[in-house]
DNA sequence: TTGAAAGTTTAGCATAGGCTAAGTTATATG
DNA sequence: CATATAACTTAGCCTATGCTAAACTTTCAA
């Protein structure tokens, strides 16, 4: 019994780190989304489909279907063949992402790996990194000349 | 022409980095069965389909499911109400996962992370670390003292 | 030895996130 | 200003990954 009993927190322990992962990865696709929709506001003025499509490299009915998504949780409106803007808590939810990107994109660099494999690891690591792992990375960053 | 391209990354270059992502997540599940299969195995002789349940904190028929394309894939074999084996195939890839989820874990405590979340966080970032970064990762282990 | 508990599988459903093909709208250009 | 091209949407398909409920098999203990 006393081994039973100690099992079943053990377990509980273990896959909430699972749930965690998953938990991540239901926000994701919704993070890479209004980052890069404010990158494109920035950059050109404003974000169509298009560049989103070439930028994540899926096809455009790919974005449509997210974007309304995106819509349904209010992070972006939209109106039928104009550009999408992002709602107050998408700029936020950009803004936030935008940070979190950065400091591990240049923590992996201050790491010394190449700015091509910190490019790249950093769009899938930034969205697992927990704010007491961000906050480690920013004191390494700022010991290291970040 | 030069100073573009080396500076702003090309729509192409960019899309990489989200392919590489979605990929690593199609392994990730596979990963993460195959490297706790291996665990259960080890710790207790064998691994049934009610512990991988409880660890990974899903439903059981979830797991059957998923067990399915693992056999399907060659990564496990299995016959109906027995315990799950794996392939030489499913160990490799159990111990390459151990190997690098292991590396992912201890340089996040060595960044000076808790336990807790060095766990937490190594479940989902283990799954984008290239080689380049893990070999940094395991470089920064090596000079303090991993 | 047999019946209940525990474990496993099946069936059926849902959502997310991909795709292609075809249709619709907006815009740029001759 | 008319229309060709580019951009966007819709429709319909697929797989992966989750769920619950119910059926089936194995195991254990009375
Ligand atoms: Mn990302
Ligand atoms: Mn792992
Ligand atoms: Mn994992
Ligand atoms: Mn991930």
């Amino acid at each position: 019994m006393a081994l039973a009993t100690k099992k079943i927190p053990s377990a509980k322990l273990r896959s909430a780190a699972f749930k965690r992962v998953r938990a991540d990865h239901s926000a994701e696709l919704a993070g890479d989304y209004v980052e890069m929709i404010a990158d494109l506001i920035d950059e050109r003025g404003e974000a169509r489909c298009t560049d989103i499509a070439m930028r994540l490299g899926v096809a455009n009915a790919t974005v449509v279907k997210t974007l309304k998504r995106l819509q349904t949780a209010e992070l972006i409106t939209q109106e039928p063949y104009r550009a999408i803007f992002l709602t107050v808590e998408g700029w936020k939810m950009a803004e936030d992402g935008r940070r979190k990107h950065a400091i591990v994109e240049k923590f992996l660099l201050a790491l010394g790996v190449s700015q091509e494999t910190a490019r790249i690891d950093s769009e899938g690591i930034e969205h697992h990194v927990s704010t007491e792992t961000l906050r480690a990375m920013g004191k390494f960053l700022a010991r290291n000349g970040g």
